[in-house]
DNA sequence: TGCCAATATGGCAGTATCTGCCATATTGGC
DNA sequence: GCCAATATGGCAGATACTGCCATATTGGCA
């Protein structure tokens, strides 16, 4: 990608004045308690330039799960066709997860700072859902056109993929949890762990 | 439960009245095109009293959901706090799909109505998980005061909750989008099945 | 450099969701 | 048959969001 612009690079920047100014607010105030004029008027834009930055209110704390979900959607698409489709998607899962390996990093505190706020806000919950329903469908498709064969049973994929953003959640939430009660946690290590679990909770079955 | 009283009765009869003329608006025009004022005009009330029976307009879709998890969640209250936490909850997500065994009782296509809203209406999707992310967490807990014990690992009970509700809406969407398509499709057998195909994706690994 | 087209922003009116408040009606128990 | 509890409706208001138009800023090009 050649050199981004002064627009794009200005765009972004206004982004994420707008998302960091709609952090604070839900940290400070709540998630409904914050309006949608406190943040353009913290983030020193008008509510309708709001709207054209993010198309709900919730949206505007969620651009890190949105990078997040990109990375992911972009390493499916390097996938080995060959491999075993359910094996890929977790490779690409732990990879996108190396973003946040270290905690101190920017991109980790960032994310943190989101976690923390999805644990006590269901409604944000269900704003990251509605996008996430739309990508897991792609993510589904992807996964059967790519892998298309006597393995790309329907059934097989939807569960791969509900179980691979079921543990990257499990994943998220726990890291997050841990970190807040002071103990230590690195997000790879937990996903892996979560892998193992998961094997664990099937023999179980 | 003694005799559920006139109040009591004439109150579920008018939520159900709400429920049927949302369900049959939201098929008709789309979850957004139609109005709250439309579904009370239809149920025959006010939009008041639309409000003093759901929370949000979405929820008028929602109450065969409602039902199910209520039944997951009495179901683990019976659960064997010896046996393995993972297969009792695999156990009770059997037995509350057991619901829905016959496609022909009036709770499956009750069921199926809101699962084919499901698949089209991301906003439905997200106002579902709203509640369900509640209800995860009490899960959760549950779980983890049932089953308290050396195996009562935090992330552990979290990836049993993740791996059992997504395997649950895996089956629901599997089970829908079968018979949509004129597939012969029998709820309880797919989420054995899903079961199965998660002990494939874990080897994967 | 200066102009023009593209794009970003703001303001404003309008719709829809949802809530609080009060008045009224219906209901269940004594 | 009366009284308290509860259900309902109407209305005003807050907030989320959208469409439309006017204005300003920007990037490219003569």
């Amino acid at each position: 990608m050649a050199a981004p612009g002064l627009r794009e690079r200005r765009r972004r920047q206004t982004m994420a004045e707008i998302s960091e100014a709609a952090l604070t607010l839900f940290e400070e105030r709540g998630l409904e308690a914050a309006t949608v004029d406190d943040i353009a008027e913290a983030a020193g834009i008008s509510q309708r330039t709001f709207f054209r930055y993010f198309a709900a209110k919730e949206d505007a704390a969620l651009p890190a799960h949105r990078e997040f979900e990109d990375a992911v959607e972009a390493g499916l698409g390097q996938a080995d066709p060959e491999a075993d489709p359910c094996e890929e998607l977790g490779k690409v899962y732990g990879r996108a997860l190396q973003a946040f390996a270290d905690n101190a990093s920017a991109a980790s505190q960032r994310m943190l700072r989101v976690s923390r706020l999805l644990r006590r806000e269901p409604l944000l919950r269900a704003a990251l859902v509605r996008h996430s329903a739309a990508r897991n469908a792609r993510l589904f498709q992807a996964l059967a056109a790519k892998f298309a064969g006597p393995q790309a049973d329907d059934l097989q994929l939807r569960v791969a993929v509900e179980l691979c953003t079921g543990l990257a959640r499990a994943a998220f939430d726990t890291w997050t949890e841990r970190l807040e009660a002071g103990r230590p946690a690195r997000l790879p290590e937990i996903f892996v762990d979560a892998q193992d679990a998961a094997q664990r909770v099937r023999t179980a079955f």
